[in-house]
DNA sequence: CTAAGTGCAAATCGTTTGCACGATT
DNA sequence: AATCGTGCAAACGATTTGCACTTAG
């Protein structure tokens, strides 16, 4: 399984890119960074309890404050997976879609290529650049179809 | 505009649909429903507001009730437009995707014909039933591309 | 040393709930 | 008259913010 593997590795130099930027490299930031490499789709409050787990005390509000610089950054991406909290990944995991069933809440991720029929319609017909890697779409999944 | 016009009229008979289940009609619900009609992409606050101006002390907790009732009934639907609030409209406006700019925030109505080819593909290929009406589409519009 | 980052607690936003009163059937 | 529905206030979960203390550079 090397591609989950290689999928849950944080990228490269990542303090790097952050002093690149003007930013400090801090352990807190690199708790939440491997947290959500590790964990996938996390929300916020996933990403702490796991960061806890490594580090007492990192505080829900840094992991906020954490989240949104390194999204700002490029290095994670969110996708609203239901009605609740976002949930987080790494960028270089973004390219997919989700695939959300209403009965059994089951999570399924698919190839932008199944979606690139949509992307190049709407491009064309409505000159829109889709966001792929946010794309949700709910429904119902094989299982629970009637 | 006729088609515009048309799709702000509240259903016909909302009150026999709902006596017809085993509820009350009550002017409360009627507001509801008149300011959604009116309103479009309306979030339960604007709702509130909306109805504030025609009858002054109805709760907010009444209008996430009624919107739950509404929705349940399948008179209203909502959809995720953004971060905030859901937004809520008419059953019968809510054959298609929405097209949100993350630049410049502008909202299009594209007909579900749109991502027909999405819909086939996901049926066929993940036996994936989508739900176009909760269909949300993030990306950047023409004006804003580069 | 000094600005940037963190922890903590309180504030805010959206939504839900328990309960007593009022309105529809 | 008997329920169902509403208003009110409090509870709640998720997220944000102000501020004093800590730490990376």
């Amino acid at each position: 399984m090397a591609q989950a593997r290689d999928s849950e590795r944080v990228p490269q130099a990542w303090d790097e890119q952050l002093r690149a930027r003007g930013y400090r490299a801090t352990p807190q930031r690199q708790l939440v960074l491997e947290a959500v490499a590790r964990l996938g789709h996390a929300t916020p409050e996933d990403v702490g309890a796991e960061v806890r787990q490594a580090a007492r005390g990192v505080n829900i509000s840094t992991i906020y404050r954490t989240l949104e610089l390194l999204e700002q950054l490029g290095m994670v991406t969110h996708a609203h997976l239901g009605h609740g909290a976002p949930t987080y990944h790494l960028a270089a995991d973004a390219d997919h879609v989700h695939l959300v069933c209403r009965s059994c809440g089951k999570i399924t991720e698919v190839s932008p290529e199944a979606v690139r029929p949509l992307v190049t319609a709407l491009d064309a017909g409505q000159d829109f650049e889709t966001d792929v890697g946010h794309l949700t779409v709910f429904g119902r999944c094989g299982q629970c179809r009637p």
